[in-house]
RNA sequence: CGAGUCGAUCAGGCGAUCGCUCCCGGUCGUGUUUCACGGCCGCGGGGAGGAAAGUCCGGGCUCCAUAGGGCAGGGUGCCAGGUAACACCUGGGGGGCGCGAGCCUACGGAAAGUGCAACAGAAAGUAUACCGCCCGGCCACCCAGUGGUCGGGUAAGGGUGAAAUGGUGCGGUAAGAGCGCACCGCGCGGCUGGCAACAGGCGCGGCGAUGGUAAACCCCACCCGGAGCAAGACCAAAUAGGAAUCCAGACGCUGUGGCCCGCAGUGGAUUCGGGUAGGUCGCUACAGGCAGGCGGCGACGCCUGUCGCAGAUGAAUGAUCGUCCUCGACAGAACCCGGCUUAUCGAUCGACUCACUCU
RNA sequence: UGGGGUGUCGCCAAGCGGCAAGGCACCGGGUUUUGAUCCCGGCAUUCGCAGGUUCGAAUCCUGCCACCCCAG
């Protein structure tokens, strides 16, 4: 369907193509995540997909961020830090889960260390761990 | 100028680039035309709060009967008004705090009943008499008097306690006592003002009666049916059709508050097997905002004009850079309103009070 | 988002108007050659926090805070 939308369209969008949407999307990751990228403050879990780019799914929990305003400034930061992401090599779905302690972070920590993240993860993918894929 | 009281408003601004969501317009694709869905485009419009929060009250809305009767349970609690309603607001009264502007106030009933008050104390509620005080009889002595003992009168004083049976003063008395008087308090009666709460003053009662506690049970007056948008409705599919066991056989069972009645429906429960968990509506236009006029002390009401002001559904307001200043607090809508409570860097405006100085 | 519940010593807890039980743990002492067991004694408990009612509040009332559970 978004077959001319990737040829046409620029690089930095972030429209409903590139999020996971419902909960099988979200499942398919939990059930058979090919790699992962754990981190104090959050930890990310992804599956390559057959569609034409990333897809992102977020989980803050309330559990570990008290305050709304803080869960939507991570989910904000994690969209923007995603957004800018090359659209290139195996496409992933990836999820973000955040962890406790996260909202302690400023917003230029909280994108370095997501953009650091994200660049771990696409090095096991593009080189798969056979210790990873055992995993599961 | 300093200190303070009350009320109202605002909640970083501007520019650039990239990005999200809804609406509008255009365009392309798919399906069967109207139309629907999806993609893209637009120097196109809209896009968190005063508390969006806590969920403590009150309503709307939806389903259960159109929410009906009784019991139980809960709430409110000086008076009058406002309101859709309220535990809110306004005005007034009583009480308390402050020099004052003002602020605070769970503020009905204890002569309907039941209960409670540890310890201390004589006595803690149909009062009582430990130490005292006073009078009389008898006994002793150093015979005015003192001491002991018995009988009586007292509740002024002491001591205990959170609280001790009106308070203060004068008279009175053997000592005392509302025993008498004055003022205050209390109760009763009627009068004046006020819609009322209540206030004022008048007369009567000597007050052995009517202590406290109702955020103890309770009484009185008024109010409250239950659940919640994950309510609920619809579309496609499905709930079909089956099998087994148990219970009941219509004073039974089910239907959303705990029970009874009433009302409505009708066999019910469990297991096996089978199937679905996608979308649309509800979803934002109303007790609505702003301006003006009128009525009212005011809360508020009425009329006219004007504005359109989030609506997501893995869930939207952000990021980066520049710049200015006072350097930006608390904090994010999820059905919607009215309040209350709590968090909060500050800024501005208005009204008023007190102190000092000057004129 | 809605509904419900719980906060008492380091842990588990009873108490529901008048001194806050008890057990485990910990500390000190005794018993024993030593240890365990056993015995005795001790624990600085703002009773989650702040107001109020009462003579008196862990207990009653009001407002906050924290934690837990249930419903897609």
């Amino acid at each position: 369907m978004g077959g001319d939308a990737q040829t046409g369209g620029p690089d930095h969008r972030f429209g409903k193509a590139r999020r996971l949407l419902n909960a099988s999307d979200y499942s398919r990751v939990f059930d058979c995540a090919e790699a992962r990228a754990s981190h104090k403050h959050v930890l990310l879990l992804a599956r390559r997909n057959d569609k034409p780019g990333h897809r992102l799914g977020l989980v803050v929990a309330k559990k570990n961020v008290r305050q709304a305003v803080q869960r939507n400034r991570v989910k904000r930061l994690t969209r923007e830090v995603f957004r800018q992401v090359p659209q290139q090599g195996p496409f992933l779905d990836v999820v973000v889960l955040a962890r406790r302690g996260i909202d302690q972070l400023d917003n230029a920590q909280l994108s370095s260390m997501l953009r650091e993240q994200w660049r771990k993860l696409a090095q096991r993918v593009s080189t798969p761990n056979p210790s990873t894929s055992q995993e599961r």
